[in-house]
DNA sequence: TCGTCATTACGGGAAAAGCCGATACTATCG
DNA sequence: CGATAGTATCGGCTTTTCCCGTAATGACGA
């Protein structure tokens, strides 16, 4: 039948969040920011901060690069539009195609 | 800004559990399937069932029918398509496309 | 109207998610 | 090496989710 692999549980589960919901919406205009930085503009501490970009990194929505001590986020448009293709085939067993 | 909408969060809170799921999974061929049909199916009691039912329905994954005293649940192509491409919008404003 | 059947709404206990402060890790600079 | 700065991890608390059994709602038939 038709699983729902890790991949899109992960990102499912990631997006399902508000708090990261409104995080990505930091990320537009393909820019980079640090843990900090994201954490400052959400009004969150620190750790928290890092937790959730860790999720998002892990379900396919960001990617992190390191320069030095500091991590920048970014998103990861390849990776979202693998999840959302993922998604969109398990979806369509589920129902015929509208034709 | 991007913001995603109020059935977006509601479909990816439904999607995002995994009992969910793996009842949405039951709904293949377009297959019509009451509350009792799917709890003993899935192996839980039939309020959580009910419960869960009602969540996908909420985010636009099932369409309910209600004939008699029995509700036939069924997968809602439109709702699922319609959510995909908000989705997608929502997403495409953190990432370029891919160009 | 009364009883019955399928579903939904309610209450509570267990599990998971969110959030924080404090601590540990990693890399740079002096 | 020691100090510092940015992240990641840990322990604990609060809030939410999950699941169940039970009671209430709505629909049908006697």
């Amino acid at each position: 039948m038709a699983e729902l692999g890790e991949h899109s549980r992960r990102f499912l589960k990631a997006l399902a969040g508000e708090t990261r919901q409104q995080l990505m919406e930091a990320f537009g205009g393909n820019v980079e920011l640090t843990v900090g930085q994201v954490a400052e503009r959400a009004g969150i501490a620190q750790s928290t901060a890092s937790e959730h970009l860790a999720m998002l990194r892990d379900g396919g929505l960001l990617t992190a690069r390191r320069d030095g001590k500091t991590v920048y986020y970014r998103a990861d448009p390849a990776g979202i539009a693998a999840a959302l293709t993922e998604l969109q085939r398990y979806l369509t067993v589920c129902c015929p195609p509208p034709e």
